[in-house]
DNA sequence: GATGAATGAGTTTTCATTCAT
DNA sequence: CATGAATGAAAACTCATTCAT
């Protein structure tokens, strides 16, 4: 068997381990056992439990951000671009339960060098979201212009309440909405108060006493 | 010393442990040394190492509700209800880094019980959440009724990007933006969004081939 | 309280909490609570846990001695001493069946020191008794002679099988038999034999080919 | 090294460890270090402490049990029979000092799961001796039928002071008798009583006033 | 005398990791 | 490459024991 397919099911073991148990809790026993290969060829090709570790963060999030750009097609308008990344990142994090758990809790929760990875590929989702959103921000040539610092700020929101409808919809098999429900209830309401934002409507702490 | 002093150090050390190398990582010996009182006593006053951490996240989650439920007066309009709210999650979480850390990254990921604590507390700020905004649905009589799925769609959106852009904003000292700037970005984009929603105005797919 | 009535009641504890526990998962806390008196109180009275077990021991010891002394009058004919002290060696085991534990199971298991004591106590019965069957040997004026040695290895006989029966009677509700059947038992076995071996017949390896 | 003989080696150590120190005394750093191996290899063949105690206490007995069961050989007498298994007892247990120190001390004093099977040997050779007993009373055809209650008793008072004898036998070099001698000791008042027993004489406490 | 606070020293147990075959 | 033997290092947890009040 080539390496290559060796390693990739050693990958998916261990994502599929490390989701379940945890970092801590995850054996190398099991991961080898459950990779159908033996422990010291585990060792051969990854070296050691951190850096099996680490190539699941990665492979990973490589995977959930090619998905996200592989689906907001350059020729179509912002907003269209939005839906769809929106779209693709539901779908991808419902198909890829384990390596949306890895991601999302453990790499977070154990050490600088993984955190730093996933902090990485959020940091390039929200790049791609303020990109989108400043975009359609400047072919609105709105009456208020809309700073750049919010467009970020704007963005951060977006992933973060995509993260969290993600994590909703897929926490109970009945509780939670549909993938594409579930896309439509953010885009609009980010995409709707964005529109207005942009037409000098704000809300301020003053307007209502 | 008398125990009750001796018991909030042990936490508070605890915590910052918790937070700093997460709950695996996190040896009895560093959080007893942490609480300048030794490992026996940290047994005595808290059992175990499961029950310690037990310990951190509910005291931790019932300040930071406290803080919410606090600050949103019964007897403001939901809006500015809302805006306290937000304002006082982003101040509480700013103020404890290392408690938010463990709630929001370190209990979800170590066993079942812990978790279940944290999404208590998540689903009550949830909760608020939504009653405030269909309470503000209701009360502006609008030309579509918000659905009340949509209604917990909105809050769990709110809530997670609340909890993203806290993230962003206690990430570095520089990047981030102010407490206020933060709670009026997510203010403007969720109040405003709401109030054109309920005026008909959705985006959909087909809107925009 | 006295002195010496808090004392008896912290060996009283001991002794229960040694026999259910074992010596070293007994607790200094489970004893001094039983005992109602509070840890320190223990410690100045019985200075640690080796002097409390081995103070425990002593006692047992002393009291199971006196009743079996105390049963074989000394104006009585061998044969009514035996019985009378193996009928007193039944009784006091029933009656203090923590303190037969501890004498016979946990003070052989936890040391030399300890061992000691119980093994001093044996060798007393185990003298006494050999006293008794070598003055009937004497009484009783055999064709054949009873050996010295022969004397002290009936007596370690006798003892080993009233211990075995002790344990046996003390197991279980229904299962032994009664106290006074037990010590019949073991006086027919014994006493008969004895006098059938002093008349000379003896078995022998060779006798039954 | 094959598992198999380290194995071994591990219980050999075990057993003499646990005699020399007592269960809870016995540390598995001593016992590993006495075995010649680390202790994560002891772990990994042997689980747990209690685990290896019972291993050590399941060997013990059942190569005790084998012992006395292959020297009853089922064509002799009864007697012979008997005869044969005291002398097989008295040898085994000379022969492996820890192991029925083990046996006979530490096993019955360390929890339910460790006495059960003690006591199940201890039933099985008490067995094998009321069989003897109870088959040597019918062929004898005595005047007074032995009633099965009273052959149980006398097997346990044989036992009991078997284990007696073979305590004292092993307790110094000098002071006890040798083998040979021991088992005829026993043998005598035993059989020989059993013999006049059967004849109707017995021993009552109203005999001799 | 009783009580609560406090701890040093030691235990069992678990892994990630390596090496010879 | 697979396997079995093997281990260093570290972690959770417990307990007898003491001292000030």
């Amino acid at each position: 068997m080539p390496r290559e397919v060796r390693e990739r099911q050693m990958l998916d073991a261990a994502v599929e381990v490390f989701a379940r148990r945890g970092y801590n809790a995850a054996s190398m026993d099991e991961i080898a056992e459950l990779a159908g290969a033996s422990k010291p060829l585990v060792y051969l090709y990854l070296n050691s439990k951190e850096d099996l570790f680490s190539a699941c963060i990665r492979r990973e999030a490589e995977a959930l951000l090619a998905a996200v750009r592989g689906a907001t097609v350059p020729d179509a308008p912002a907003d269209r671009r939005l839906w769809c990344g929106l779209l693709a990142f539901f779908a991808h994090t419902a198909e890829h339960p384990a390596g949306w758990a890895v991601l999302s809790c453990q790499a977070r929760t154990h050490g600088e060098p993984f955190a730093l990875v996933v902090a990485g590929l959020r940091q390039q989702i929200v790049d791609l979201v303020t990109r989108l959103i400043a975009e359609t921000a400047r072919s609105a040539a709105p009456a208020v212009p809309l700073a750049p610092h919010e467009a970020a700020g704007l963005a951060h929101a977006v992933v973060g309440a995509a993260e969290s409808l993600a994590g909703w919809a897929n926490s109970g098999a009945d509780t939670g909405p549909s993938e594409k429900a579930t896309a439509e209830t953010l885009m609009n309401v980010v995409w709707v108060g964005l529109d207005n934002l942009m037409n000098g409507r704000r809300w301020t702490c003053t307007a209502r006493p």
